[in-house]
DNA sequence: CTAATTTTGTCAAATTATTTGACAATAATA
DNA sequence: TATTATTGTCAAATAATTTGACAAAATTAG
């Protein structure tokens, strides 16, 4: 059985935030928001003005990682500054998401739980990690002897 | 240097989306979307009357799924029970992302490129399996010695 | 320390978006 | 064919957002 995990990616890339959903989650003000997006700590897209700015996931990672530093005590600037020091730390957990966790294509499910193939091993080609998932245990990850697809 | 992708996970689990972004993403009509609603397919939050109904990050995975059978012919009623066959495969990724991506708390940056610490292999605990992501280059799996953190 | 700048709060009017209920059209099923 | 399920469309009421403005608080520069 092979199925494809696809839409996660999808809804990740293509769903827009609110201006309001990205204070609400953040738990900063709206005023915040607008404010941080004038001076071009974040962007938002707007199709036509006076429309509703909407932003993508990532912005709202961005905001939430500035929110964190705020709260530790540096001004905004600073913050802006730590977070993008962090910046390739998100890149890099998005780029996994999307090329070993949604990127493969080979899941099976079964009655006892189900396994995502995240690819091969890059030391040993022969090998793929897989991980396995079933309810009541925690996530297993374990090596599997490489079966190509006919 | 240790540093915990949390707000991956926050963001994911707290995000909420308004009736329209479901609609605009899945590629259906906002009739549709509270008509499921309303069939009791997918939940929404509505804080109180009049307000907007807001949906989680999952409820769209849903509407996706459900979207790609009607696609397919399916009537509405199959999409769903076709869809409710794969909840727990959504819920699996979910798991996996939570748990093994997002749940770790350990993850290495310099300049070359960020390791992610997937935690123990299941078979040879004394192992552990970490994403190296780089720039330019596909991202890669290896193994290493397990180095239990001071 | 003081002045200038940055950052955020708040308010109000205009605009945009959503809800709700209703009726009708189309699709699926008995 | 009759019935039910599903979706389109419309209009009025309500909710949410934008925009611009002024002021307060926090930070930085002189």
């Amino acid at each position: 059985m092979r199925i494809f995990p696809k839409v996660f990616k999808t809804a990740m890339e293509k769903a827009q935030l609110p201006l309001s959903e990205m204070a609400r989650v953040a738990g900063v003000s709206a005023r915040q928001i607008r404010y941080w997006e004038k001076k071009g700590y974040i962007t938002s897209h707007q199709a036509q003005k006076n429309q509703n700015h909407k932003f993508n996931f990532f912005s709202l990672l961005k905001v939430m990682e500035i929110k964190e530093f705020l709260d530790e005590g540096y001004t905004l600037q600073a913050a802006v500054e730590k977070q993008r020091e962090r910046q390739n730390i998100l890149r890099s957990v998005r780029r996994l998401i999307n090329e070993r966790l949604l990127g493969v294509e080979e899941v099976a499910a079964c009655q006892e739980g189900v396994e995502i193939n995240l690819g091969p091993l890059d030391n040993d080609e022969t090998k793929v990690v897989v991980a396995q998932i079933k309810a009541g245990q925690p996530v297993k990850l374990i090596l599997k002897k490489h079966q190509p697809i006919d």
